[in-house]
RNA sequence: GCCCCGUUCGUCUAGUGGCCUAGGACAUAGCCCUCUCAAGGCUAAAACACGGGUUCGAUUCCCGUACGGGGUACCA
C-alpha cells in the first residue's frame, strides 16, 4: 500500500505558519515512506472562503518547497481537489447515509439551536449537543417538507452505550463515550458539506492511508470513525501533532503573533530557515542538531521523534537559525542574489517608485525616504508617537481600533485602508489629520514621507499590523501602572489546517 | 460545566528502567578574540509539576492530583 498523506487547508485567511507545519510533516512522511502528498483546499464555508487566500497559501507553500504531487495547479487522478467543485459528491454520500438511516434531515432553526444551547448551558447539564428532536421524523414526513423547499440541514446518527476507541499514533488509543458525540450536521442548509463528511469522503476517495493533522482535531474523531463505519470503508490511520502556541501557550493566533508566511518572506527569512525551524517544533534529528534541510528532514523522518509538549514558536530562535543559513549556506554571489530577490526586485521597486519621484531632488535622498520598506519593526519612542494634539489615551484607542479595522479588509488596498482610518478616527472621535499622525509614526517611523495608505498597501498587513502593534505596546509601557495594554488579547481561532 | 490531549532549564529539545553528577541549542550574564559591530570560542546561572505505586533501581512504566491546552458551530 503507498502511503498517501495530505494537507487540506482552507483559504479563509493569509498563508498560515500552522498551515506549513502541518503541510511539512505530511510532506516528509509521504516523501520518507516514497508516497504521495497531496493538496486539497477545503472552501466548504462560503463565507469566508477566497480565491486571493487560495492563492496566497498555494504560492506559500511552494515557495516553502512543500510541493505537492496531486492537487490544484497540479492535477491528479482524483481531481477535483477543490471541495467547492465536489458537491455532487457529497450529496450522493449524504443520500448513502439517508438511505441507510445513518443520518436524518434536520428542520430545526438557527434560533431553536441557540436557544437549546443556552438552556443547555444554563441547566448545568453535562452533555450538550443536539437534542434530537427531528431524529424521531417520519421518513415520508421530512422528504414532504424537503421537496417543499423547507430548508434543511442532514444530520448524522450516533449509537448509544458504547465505547469509541480510536489509535492514534503517537497517544495510542483514545476513547470517547458515543452518548458524549453530538449528531453533527453533514450537510448545511446551504447544501454544501460541513468539514466532517467532506473530510471523511475526500481522504477516503483520494486515497488517504495516514490523517496527520493538528490536535484540535481530536474531539471530533468519533465521529470521524462513525462516519467510515457508516460507509463501510476501512479508515486511515490517525495522527495528531501538538499545537504550535503562543508564549503564553494558547494556540498560536495572529493577535499575539505574526502568524503569516508572508510576514515571515516580508522579514527577510529565508524559506529554508522557516521550514527549518518548524521541523524543529515538536521534532529533532536522531543527531539533535538543530540545522537541517527538508531533504535531510526526510531522510530521518519518523513520526516516534515526535514530542506531545505544545512547542512555543519563538521567533527569536527563528531568526537565529536564518543567520546561520545566511551565513553558511549562501555564498557571496547567492546571498546578493536573495537579497536582490527579496526586495531590491524590480515589482517592488516599481512599487515604491511612484511615491518617491516627487518628493527627492537627489538619489542619495532616497535611502532615508524609504528605509522602512526595507525594515522589519520599528522602534518609534513613546514620544514620537504622541507628538500631535492628542493624548496618550486617545493615541492606544486609535492603535487599538485601527488594528481591529485593519484585520477586518480581504481586500488589502490604499482605499480600504484610508477607509478604515477615517472610521476610526470617526469612533475615537478625533480629527483625521490628528489621526494620522501618530499611526505614520507607528507605521513609517517618521513624522511625514510618502503617502502613508499606499505605503501601508505595499508594506502588507502583517507588517502594519505587527508595527501598530509594537507602537502599542511601546505606548502602553509609558502608561501609568495598571494601565497596561488592553483589548487586544481577544482569541480568534486562526484558520485551521487539517 | 462536560469531553479529550498534554507536562524535562524562561523557550526549543536529547533522553524509551541503570550510561543522568539530566546533555545540546536560543535567550541572559561574564570573559577571550578583535580597527568598530557582528560572527566565533570559553564560562556561569537555569529543568525531570506534585503524591502514591510497580521494580533491586525510576526523568523513563501505572494510578491520582495540580497546572496548561484543545474541543464543545449549519468554521475549518
Amino acid at each position: 500500500m503507498t502511503v498517501r498523506t495530505r494537507i487540506a487547508p482552507s483559504p479563509t485567511g493569509d498563508p498560515h505558519v500552522g498551515t506549513a507545519y502541518i503541510a511539512l510533516f505530511n510532506y516528509c512522511f509521504a516523501r520518507k515512506h516514497g508516497g504521495q502528498f497531496l493538496l486539497r483546499i477545503e472552501d466548504t464555508d462560503r463565507e469566508r472562503s477566497t480565491p486571493e487566500s487560495e492563492a496566497m497559501i498555494l504560492d506559500a507553500l511552494r515557495w516553502l518547497g512543500l510541493q505537492w504531487d496531486e492537487g490544484p495547479q497540479v492535477g491528479g487522478s482524483c481531481a477535483p481537489y477543490r471541495q467547492s467543485e465536489r458537491g455532487e459528491i457529497y450529496r450522493a454520500h449524504v443520500e448513502r447515509l439517508l438511505e441507510s438511516g445513518h443520518a436524518f434531515r434536520c428542520f430545526c432553526t438557527a434560533e431553536r439551536l441557540d436557544a437549546l444551547r443556552r438552556e443547555q448551558r444554563a441547566a448545568g447539564e453535562s452533555v450538550l449537543g443536539y437534542d434530537g428532536r427531528c431524529a424521531s421524523l417520519l421518513r415520508d414526513d421530512c422528504e414532504r417538507r424537503a421537496a417543499a423547499g423547507e430548508p434543511y440541514t442532514v444530520r448524522m446518527t450516533v449509537p448509544r452505550d458504547e465505547q469509541i476507541v480510536v489509535h492514534d499514533l503517537l497517544r495510542g488509543p483514545v476513547s470517547f463515550e458515543a452518548q458524549s458525540v453530538d449528531m453533527q450536521v453533514l450537510m448545511k442548509a446551504d447544501g454544501m458539506p460541513t468539514y466532517h463528511l467532506a473530510n471523511v469522503v475526500d481522504d477516503h476517495l483520494m486515497g488517504i492511508t495516514h490523517v496527520i493533522r493538528g490536535e484540535e482535531w481530536i474531539p471530533s474523531l468519533p465521529k470521524h470513525v462513525l462516519l467510515y463505519r457508516y460507509f463501510g470503508w476501512e479508515p486511515p490511520r490517525f495522527c495528531h501533532l501538538p499545537l504550535l502556541r503562543n508564549p503564553d501557550k494558547s494556540k498560536l493566533s495572529k493577535r499575539k503573533n505574526p502568524t503569516s508566511i508572508l510576514f515571515y518572506r516580508r522579514m527577510g527569512y529565508l524559506p529554508e530557515a522557516l521550514v527549518n525551524y518548524l521541523g524543529r517544533m515538536a521534532w529533532s534529528l536522531p543527531s539533535d542538531e538543530e540545522k537541517f534541510s527538508l531533504g535531510e528532514m526526510v531522510e530521518h523522518f519518523d513520526l516516534d521523534r515526535i514530542s506531545l509538549g505544545g512547542p512555543v514558536f519563538d521567533p527569536e530562535k527563528l531568526t537565529w537559525l536564518n543567520g546561520r543559513w545566511i551565513r553558511e549556506d549562501l555564498d557571496v554571489a547567492e546571498y546578493a542574489r536573495r537579497v536582490q530577490e527579496w526586495a531590491l526586485n524590480r515589482d517592488y521597486l516599481m512599487a515604491i517608485a511612484p511615491l518617491t519621484q516627487q518628493r527627492v531632488e537627489r538619489f542619495s535622498e532616497l535611502p532615508a525616504l524609504t528605509s522602512f520598506f526595507f525594515s522589519g519593526l520599528l522602534d518609534p519612542t513613546p514620544q514620537s508617537l504622541v507628538a500631535g494634539k492628542l493624548g496618550p489615551d486617545e493615541v492606544r484607542r486609535i492603535l487599538d481600533a485601527f488594528i481591529v479595522k485593519l484585520d477586518a479588509i480581504m481586500d488589502w488596498h490604499a482605499e480600504p485602508i484610508l477607509a478604515a482610518a477615517r472610521e476610526v478616527a470617526n469612533e475615537v472621535g478625533v480629527k483625521f489629520k490628528e489621526l494620522l499622525k501618530p499611526v505614520y509614526v507607528a507605521v513609517t517611523g517618521r513624522p511625514a514621507g510618502v503617502p502613508l495608505f499606499d505605503a501601508m498597501a505595499i508594506l502588507g498587513k502583517d507588517l502594519c499590523r505587527a508595527r501598530i502593534r509594537h507602537a502599542r505596546e511601546v505606548l502602553g509601557a509609558a502608561a501609568a501602572p495598571g494601565d497596561g495594554p488592553g483589548g487586544l488579547d481577544q482569541e480568534v481561532p486562526p484558520p485551521g489546517s487539517s
